[in-house]
DNA sequence: CGGTCCCTTGAATGTGATCAATTCGAGTGG
DNA sequence: CCACTCGAATTGATCACATTCAAGGGACCG
């Protein structure tokens, strides 16, 4: 199996053959970019949604007076574009963070989906809604939380979102960000960013070299900060049996 | 037709026979909930979606430390639960701000929903989708606003979202919201609400009276505070063709 | 009348931003 | 092998936006 989309699904349901098939047409094409390569530039309209199969992708908005953010994280197998298939033009950038490879495949198909494999689209429609407890999230810690908390929050979740990505946990993973892009993505500025990492690493909750972070004990740091994963199982109960 | 479901869902397409019962189908159940009552309690198994047919309601997050945020208000014609459907479980909470009515539809509904009434489905997803957008917005101001900017923009916003609940801007709105809860929503403490509020009457951007205020030239103020309206029209272009 | 809820005002405090200079490191070209 | 550059991290000093704490006032309601 190497379809990446497939093997990201298979988490939640067994595929059927037909699923498959449609999932394999989805990442038909295939396209590698290198870093910093715009997908989708402000204004564009956007007829695809895309599966990220290796690399990181950020969105970002960008307003006046230089402030921009980062809005979202995506790394490889999650699916890009959701929060653009409403409008079909784009009002945040999407662009890689890495070299990596994605997959287009044209928004119609989602229309297809319904009549065909309607289970997907129940799933898709359930990607979609983590994409926003996500979001949820994230508003509630940039309206409440210290810059330390944010900090740790953020560096707890990517590993709880890697080790979805990567089937396993483990206390060290590559941070492709420079401290400007993690404070475009909290909140701070690139300079606090750094002080706050300096003072993670001096208590003791983390070492970072270069470009690579090791957590020591996400346990008692997670209790020590209040964080909580909340990937939780998608819910599939209500999802219609697969035809045939 | 006094289904605001419908109503809401007619201006983005004309709905054939089928999805106007389908539509009444899911409105069939109303309920009328007072002020302060919960909707939804934080890890709440939630099996329903909502169509808010009027009054005020909004979802929370609460956490450690008595902190706490307010993620999302819900106007009148707005879907309710979007953000539970994939895990079926809330993290967080939902409650009246308002003395209102809803009416709950069960989620399976959706899964019919892709078999009979395919656009329906389209849409909801649509509307899924302009969530996030709002998400990431706020997301955005949060991050990179200042406390002026984000009052601002937040009544600004109000102002293009009741437009569109009651089809038709004015310059004056009922605003149910305590300071402290436009603080919650904001990220600001009660205190400097109030103190912004103040200096936004004085420099004649507003007036404030018994919870009503009144924009005086949106115009000239959006300008000035970089505000632009996001609620760009949904695109129905790729959506499947309606059965029969 | 007391009680609750909300807004208001003032003064002090602190978290994180801003500004400016330096250091570090990787890559490049001589 | 050594200069050079460019991007990023670091450090110190200062500043300000927003919070915190505390007290008082107004509206509403039993």
């Amino acid at each position: 199996m190497e379809s990446c989309l497939a093997n990201r699904l298979s988490r939640f349901i067994d595929l059927t053959d037909g699923e498959k098939k449609f999932v394999r047409y989805m990442e038909e094409d295939e396209r590698d970019l290198t870093r910093r390569k715009s997908i989708v530039t402000i204004g564009d309209r956007v007829e695809h949604l895309w599966v990220l199969k290796f690399g990181w992708v950020i969105a970002r908005s960008r307003e006046a007076g230089g402030r921009s953010s980062i809005l979202r994280i995506y790394l490889p197998g999650e699916v890009m574009g959701l929060s653009e298939i409403g409008t079909g033009t784009a009002i945040h950038s999407i662009e890689m963070l890495t070299d990596g490879c994605i997959c287009p495949f044209p928004r119609s198909a989602v229309a297809e989906m319904y009549d065909k494999t309607p289970r997907l689209a129940a799933l898709l429609t359930s990607l979609g809604s983590l994409d926003q407890l996500d979001l949820r999230e994230r508003v509630f810690q940039l309206a409440r939380l210290s810059a330390v908390e944010r900090v740790s929050h953020f560096l707890l979740t990517l590993q709880d979102r890697l080790a979805l990505a990567n089937s396993g946990r483990s206390r060290r993973f590559h941070l492709p960000l420079t401290n400007a892009q993690i404070g475009d993505y909290l909140g701070l500025t690139d300079i606090y960013v750094g002080r706050i990492l300096k003072d993670l690493v001096a208590a003791g909750h983390i070492v970072v070299e270069q470009r690579h972070v090791t957590i020591h004990d996400a346990e008692s740091w997670a209790e020590e900060v209040g964080y909580r994963t909340i990937f939780g199982r998608i819910d599939t109960s209500w999802y219609p049996d697969p035809p045939g």
